[in-house]
DNA sequence: TAGAAAATAGCGGTAAACCACTATTTAATT
DNA sequence: AATTAAATAGTGGTTTACCGCTATTTTCTA
């Protein structure tokens, strides 16, 4: 049974030229293909593809937005995003909703046959190009510590436990401190991380990795 | 002039073991060996190495934290982690901390001279075992999308704002809307992404990526 | 050992968040 | 055309967070 595949790319000639190359591949059947996010919600209904080769910027839908819908409806179908964006925030986002590869669309023949392959065995796949892009993503992805590493202990201690959706007073009682001890530590908080509120905390804690 | 390097690892077969490495490369100097954080902290206020090789795991002080702290005080000074364990929580913590580096214990002379010139020369370097494991965690990473999605478009829009530091009623001012209405609609998030109050929710929310 | 920073605790007060309801109007879907 | 989900708005109330002070004790560090 050959993987049944469903190309979704507002441009023709890409769709035809992967259908081209995909025309002399035994183990792949192309059986659908549609122009934009509408055709394609529409159609997976009726039919389900084993991968879905997704084109990243449709006229209607965007990529994420269609990427989340289709795995929440039909888990079962494996997405490939195809694109010709490296930017690499945009990879990211689509790994993380749980697409299997990310395709720039310079690939050769081989590598989008290679694709497909792991992806339908079960496995990842990212255009050779992206690997190296996203370990540099990590190391340019350094969180400014000045702010974090002038908290105090008994900060970080009240932070996390913030962050923990406890309560002032919980936290008084899980430290053995009195609730204005807390509230203050609270307050230095803000200021220190100069923000304005209990979701400025979080949002700091959690971008510049204290927890 | 040499590449000054300090070693920073409390089985002294590792220390040793690295300088004897060194001792052939022309251009590399080990200027000090320390057992222990303290040690550290204390040695290198007299004296900064180009490049530290941090051990992971020492007696006293945490690798994080001592690379916090050495980064902040000693910005200059170049931190190349040293540890024989590859869980990748633990690198992607480092990395983020702003280490340069990350070369795993078994790695042979070559890679250990090439990981300190790269860094030497500003660059980045990973044990190559390491690439391909960040890069699988990168896949792993997939949030659960199944609460977020459940989220109503006005429900989207007042979480980003209520990230964005907002209080309910510059929220209304903002959407047009009654005080009441994103009450309303806050009480809501908190029932379907099962939180306790605004940490919570902005937790979930950087969590699942929905922002 | 003197001074600074951190941790502790308190007061009084305002603003904001949280909660449980009801209820109407407006899409979306069958 | 009927049902459902979403968006809107309200009442009334409790709890929690936020703010600016003061002040003492402890711990660190120069």
């Amino acid at each position: 049974m050959p993987i049944k595949l469903a190309i979704t790319d507002d441009h023709p000639i890409v769709a035809k030229g992967i259908c081209n190359i995909l025309r002399d591949a035994a183990n792949v059947e192309v059986t659908d293909i549609y122009a934009n996010g509408t055709a394609l919600l529409k159609g997976i209904k009726e039919r389900q593809p084993d991968i879905l080769l997704l084109d990243m910027h449709l006229p209607d839908v965007s990529g994420p937005e269609l990427a989340a819908s289709i795995l929440k409806n039909y888990p079962q179908v494996r997405i490939l995003v195809l694109s010709s964006s490296d930017v690499i925030f945009q990879v990211k986002k689509m790994l993380k909703l749980g697409c299997m590869g990310y395709l720039l669309k310079d690939s050769d023949e081989t590598t989008i046959l290679q694709a497909i392959e792991t992806v339908y065995k079960g496995g990842q796949f990212l255009s050779p190009a992206l690997n190296q892009l996203l370990i540099e993503d990590m190391f340019r992805n350094k969180k400014s510590e000045k702010k974090t590493t002038t908290l105090t202990r008994r900060e970080k201690e009240v932070l996390q436990l913030i962050i923990d959706e406890h309560t002032n007073q919980e936290i008084a009682d899980k430290l053995f401190l009195s609730l204005h001890t807390v509230e203050n530590h609270r307050i230095s908080l803000l200021h220190k991380l100069e923000v304005k509120n209990t979701a400025g905390l979080v949002k700091v804690a959690l971008q510049t990795g204290l927890v």
